[in-house]
RNA sequence: UGGGGCGUCGGCAAGUGGUAAGCCAUCGGUUUUUGGUACCGACAUUCGCAGGUUCGAAUCCUGCCGCCCCAGCCA
């Protein structure tokens, strides 16, 4: 239901455009196709998301279909785990199973084999001779044509014999390679006879033994065509590529065949997006791992509670253009998350920082119940009852010694509201004798001031969480921040990632309280405390701890430009 | 200085000859037991620049300028 509104609120874009313009045209006899497909050489993160988004909201749009299809020709930088990750992230982002529509490259291996063969036979592919460095030399450059290679006329008869014994595994890798015959000078360098077999002597993880491994360009295209897929889209950076794309399927007598369409790819502020620069994230440590919640993956953001909704969301919005790559700023995406979590996430009341606080005319050992909403304008979600104590806590950010104006939270002689309870008056602040620092406050409350929904109650500028310090359970918050400092955007690798990197990403608090309502919450679950943030129940909690990641702040704009 | 691609508000992004949508951010305001939410309002006389065609151009033409991609047996 969600995905027929969002689909008819699709914005038009100039792939759909062209899709629709191909349908119009009749170049397709067979359903609208598209695809998307990763290497599976790390874990999905929010490029792929975008990627994906682009291919599965044309899928939906034409009411075609939705390929996954595993790049997997080269078994050097691949593994299963991240096989079965990528599969399970891309479920988790769509919202629903591919039902079947799960392929590998791999798998098409031997039908590759044939085309390659059968290119040979046509003339226009021979074995290669030359070195790596020879091979490079006789390319040229931008300003150099380059040269034909040798072996470059070989007969049919030879180049299929040294093929099959490539295959066979009776050459050393690097010494034979295949390639297309297009043109060694043509201006894209693509197109001066691309290789397109080489010689791997390396098992893969899915296909088995193999002695050699189709490249990228090859496979490609080939994929799309044995798939069905109509509409290839990919990102800006594979423009060049797209005559050699071409070039295959028509030297291979595809009819119908697909169309690569390119579009921009985007990037997000203050994270980074690519897998090489993750790893090594990852790899020396300065992440927990590829799902720690800083990391912009699937996983690191399913773990931070970020709804795969929300994600969606913010892939739509992003739109589809054919403009240069741009750079996103965080706070996009923050807003869909905020968006999707206000709708669903508990309010709890939570105080990372306690300040115990004394309430003097109430008496010790009695307790007042009051019933809270769990999700105020949503009865459904129903209420839980928050009692009200002698002792509380309160958070340290809600109390000042000395307000600046405007400041209308606890201060020495001043009143807050506690949420759902009484109006409660500061009457003496306690502090370390030694320090300075505050450690305790003394207050009254208010007996008429307390709160009945609907009732007519006395009003006062601040209202404040609290937690009943005899019920109060302590948690661990894990404070997460940006990955890298305010002054990069994104990592460009040209110097050391630790230049780049914000210290202060992660901050853990193993004070904070809760109130005893968070008992139970299942790992996954994000509720709000008010007037803080979303924060996500970690899958590393444990009845004795409860650990919970900080998702997003609240908006709390205002209360930042009041004071500075 | 070879080839390919792109330039519309701080960021995304509509618009494809008829007089600059929307979203985020930002700034005001209303409502509110969350300085949250919701709601209202402001925010490009101008579309990289310069000419030209036209009654009329961001959209067509010409010339500049700027940015991105390509010289892996990576994808």
């Amino acid at each position: 239901m969600r995905d027929e509104r969002s689909e008819e609120d699709a914005p038009s874009n100039f792939i759909a455009d062209e899709i629709a313009a191909d349908l119009e045209a009749g170049r397709y006899t067979r359903p609208i196709c598209t695809r998307f497909p990763p290497e599976p050489n790390g874990f999905m993160h929010i490029g792929h998301a975008k990627a994906a988004s682009v291919g599965h909201g044309l899928a939906e749009r034409f009411e075609g279909l939705f390929n996954l299809r595993m790049d997997d020709t080269n078994p050097s930088k691949e593994e299963q785990r991240f096989v079965d990750a990528m599969i399970h992230d891309l479920e988790w982002f769509l919202g629903h199973g591919l039902e079947g529509r799960v392929f590998h490259a791999s798998d098409y291996f031997p039908r590759l084999y044939e085309c390659a063969e059968k290119l040979i036979e046509k003339g226009l592919a021979y074995v290669e001779s030359l070195t790596t460095e020879e091979i490079r030399d006789y390319r040229g450059d931008f300003h150099t044509p380059g040269r034909p290679s040798p072996y470059r006329d070989r007969s049919v008869e030879e180049n299929l014999t040294l093929f099959r014994e490539m295959r066979d595994g009776k050459h050393e890798p690097g010494t034979l390679v295949l390639r297309a015959k297009i043109d060694p000078a043509a201006s894209n360098m693509n197109m001066r006879d691309p290789i397109v077999y080489r010689v791997m002597h390396q098992p893969h993880h899915r296909a088995g033994d193999w002695k050699i491994y189709p490249l990228y360009d090859f496979a490609h295209p080939l994929s799309d065509a044995f798939e069905g897929v109509t509409h290839s889209t990919c990102g800006k950076e594979f423009a060049n590529h797209r005559p050699l794309y071409d070039w295959f399927l028509e030297a291979l007598d595809f009819v119908e065949p697909p169309r690569q369409i390119e579009f921009a790819e985007i990037s997000v502020s203050r994270t980074i997006l690519s897998k090489r620069h993750m790893k090594v994230l990852v790899e020396d440590g300065h992440v927990a791992g590829w799902d720690d919640p800083r990391m912009p993956t699937m996983s690191g953001m399913r773990r931070r509670g970020c709804p795969a909704s929300a994600i969606r969301e913010f892939c739509s919005a992003l739109g589809v253009s054919g403009a240069s790559p741009g750079m996103v700023d965080r706070a996009l995406m923050d807003h869909f998350v905020r968006e999707a979590l206000n709708k669903t996430a508990s309010r709890v009341m939570g105080v990372p920082r306690p300040l115990k606080v004394v309430i003097e005319n109430y008496p010790e050992g009695q307790t007042d119940d009051f019933q809270a909403s769990n999700l105020p304008g949503d009865d459904s979600r129903g209420k839980r009852t928050v009692s009200f104590g002698h002792e509380i806590y309160i958070d340290r950010s809600d109390f000042m010694e000395e307000p600046p104006p405007k400041y209308h939270r606890l201060a020495p002689g001043r009143e807050v509201r506690l949420r759902s309870a009484y109006i409660i008056k500061c009457t003496e602040v306690i502090k370390d004798p030694e320090t300075g620092e505050v450690t305790e406050l003394r207050a009254t409350y208010d007996p008429d001031s307390k709160w009945v929904p609907g009732g007519k109650v006395r009003k006062v500028k601040g209202t404040i969480q609290w937690v009943n310090a005899a019920q109060a359970v302590p948690v661990q918050l894990r404070m997460y921040g940006e990955l890298f400092t305010a002054e990069v955007d994104g990592y460009d690798g040209s110097a050391p990632i630790t230049d780049y990197l914000e210290p202060d990403s992660l901050e853990v608090l193993d004070d904070a309280v809760v109130e005893p309502s968070i008992i139970g919450t299942e790992p996954g679950t994000v509720v709000q405390f008010e007037r803080v943030g979303y924060f996500c129940v970690d899958p590393d909690s444990t009845d004795e701890r409860l650990v919970l990641n900080r998702t997003v702040n609240l908006r709390d704009n205002r209360f930042r430009r009041i004071f500075k």
